[in-house]
DNA sequence: TCACGCATCCAAATCGTTTTGCATCGCAGG
DNA sequence: CCTGCGATGCAAAACGATTTGGATGCGTGA
């Protein structure tokens, strides 16, 4: 309780009547002390209340215990998720996380934040969902930091890979609408068009109809962004339609409340007339009405998968590269 | 583009010719370089890809380039909103910003949260609403750190304070309820209590009804927590009433959406025979039906007007603890 | 010619840790 | 008595930047 952000480990060991070397090996337990210095030590560093300096320890260990996580949009509900659970893991092991945005719109932002990261010689990196290019992957390898990318496959570049089966979830998802809802004409929205989750998904539609003989309608897929407005956008689109779908599965929860909104002002009774569904199975999923038909992905899982493989990695770990895949689940409500 | 991760101040010395002072005094511009020199060096740095490695640097100014926000809750839209606005600010200012999630349940992590950025000696912190002790706010002053406190007075603490005027908005919210809608026996859900933002709302709850003439109905209040579960388990309670209210107004619009489930569980036709209001106009306000009449809380404002404060205080601004107070507006949808 | 000032640049100290290579001590075994 | 060996503890060398106090060279005015 003394000076609280003043007091250097040449104080403690001064206090503790030892050297500094000292007080470093109880600390850090890599040389032994005998019981009677280490209780001294340790009364020391309470009573002036000690914290090593992160700067200077970091400039000798060449690490700095923090942890980033990059994300399109802090805001989305599932980014969320996912920090909190990175987050989590993270804490408890000491380490500090940074979630940093790099918005999708107006130009690549991801570059120059990855550049602000490595640059700040984080231990690791969580890269969430982007449209990544290798260049950028390459970057954060080269950088030293560990990496975790998420929803991608593992084969597209170096470092360790968490994703649902967001494939087969999809396929999951219009699997039951086709056969259990019997709905015909069944539209497409996706987010950004070559953004990371939205062309597994688009691939499990696909096979979902191409296993029930069904022709993909091209007409009917529109992509936007992975967002209310974008679902808006999209929904409008495809509600204009000379021959509108019965049901419009969405890339996610986003752009499927966006979708519902859009169908609330044009009279469309959902889910009589239109069904509509989500991805990911948000907060929000369960709080409109009629609630949302979606996927769960396990945003808090994923992310604490992440972390934990990272810090494997930072503990030493050298195997091969791996990848954890989660799974997935449809949740039957009432928009479909 | 050759060693990305490696490359020292001394790498560039070398490759420009000149000493590493020359080359930290181009890149911090502290102290005048011919013409010449500037171009070589800044040649070099940008061939080799130098960056000035963070721990090294921050060992010597003292500084670490990061500041630090902390909220009970990372996934309550409101802080994420937050989040995001100080992220904004503070990225085009080069400073990181690391997001902590302090939990409000099982026990007061905060100071341990605390103690955990403090050792990291951040530039500057700013505190999200909590029901924070002063010796955790001396906590904070002590270690160095700026601090910005987040919708509390001035007066209750060290640093600078950023806050909606929130007994304005709930006192303009609950007189459109008592005025222009007519309702009569108005009841309250608030967060935890002692948690900031409660109070505030409360006291403005208790303005409105006091100036409109009526008593507070007090077996018309509980607290619960500023979660969609705690409005639930507050309506619950409410609804089950001898006398039950014919509106609720709740502190946030968690709160509200979660009373939003109870009353369309038991049949309560809202606003008919039951109003339900919230607080803070996060986005699922909006989404849910009936839509939720709120009160607009900036929070993406605070967020700005936080990180703007902090930077001017890194900048040397040694004035007085400002306060910041931003307007709020009451926001008139379905659900009153 | 000398002294002086300005413009440039450099050497060396410094920031607070961690870690390596020795020194010291006590004690057991020969 | 001497040697060797754990068990302990210390001094000093990193780590990679910033910053201060000079050094150097040049031009200018007396």
């Amino acid at each position: 309780m003394h000076g609280s952000g003043r007091v250097k480990i040449v104080d403690v060991a001064a206090a503790a009547g030892v050297s500094v070397t000292t007080v470093s090996h109880v600390i850090s337990g890599r040389r032994p002390v005998s019981a009677a210095t280490r209780a001294r030590v340790e009364d020391a560093v309470r009573r002036l209340g000690y914290q090593a300096d992160p700067s200077a320890r970091g400039l000798r260990t060449q690490r700095t215990d923090t942890v980033g996580l990059v994300v399109p949009d802090i805001t989305n509900p599932f980014n969320t998720e996912l920090a909190a659970g990175v987050q989590a893991i993270a804490y408890a092991r000491g380490l500090l996380t940074v979630v940093c945005e790099a918005p999708m719109t107006d130009g690549p932002r991801l570059p120059a934040v990855l550049r602000q990261l490595t640059a700040r010689r984080l231990d690791g990196i969580v890269l969430g969902r982007f449209g990544a290019q290798r260049a950028d992957l390459d970057l954060i390898a080269g950088s030293g930091a560990r990496l975790v990318r998420l929803g991608t496959r593992i084969a597209d570049g170096p470092g360790d890979v968490v994703r649902g089966a967001e494939t087969e979830g999809m396929r999951d998802l219009v699997r039951y609408l086709v056969r259990e809802r019997g709905y015909r004409r069944i539209g497409f929205i996706g987010g950004e068009a070559g953004v990371e989750p939205g062309g597994e998904r688009y691939e499990g539609y696909r096979q979902a109809l191409a296993e029930a003989g069904r022709t993909v309608p091209e007409d009917l897929t529109v992509w936007t962004g992975f967002t209310r407005e974008g679902g808006r956008a999209g929904a409008a689109l495809l509600l204009d339609a000379t021959e509108p779908p019965d049901a419009v599965v969405c890339a996610n929860d986003l752009i499927a409340i966006g979708a519902l909104d859009v169908a609330r002002e044009r009279g469309f009774d959902v889910p009589g007339r239109l069904a509509v569904t989500g991805y990911d199975d948000i907060d929000a999923a369960s709080m409109v009405s009629p609630a949302l038909t979606t996927v769960v992905n396990p945003a808090r899982e994923i992310g604490r998968s992440a972390a934990r493989l990272l810090i494997d990695r930072l503990d030493g770990d050298k195997g091969p590269a791996r990848e954890v895949v989660l799974t997935h689940q449809v949740v039957r409500r009432a928009s479909a």
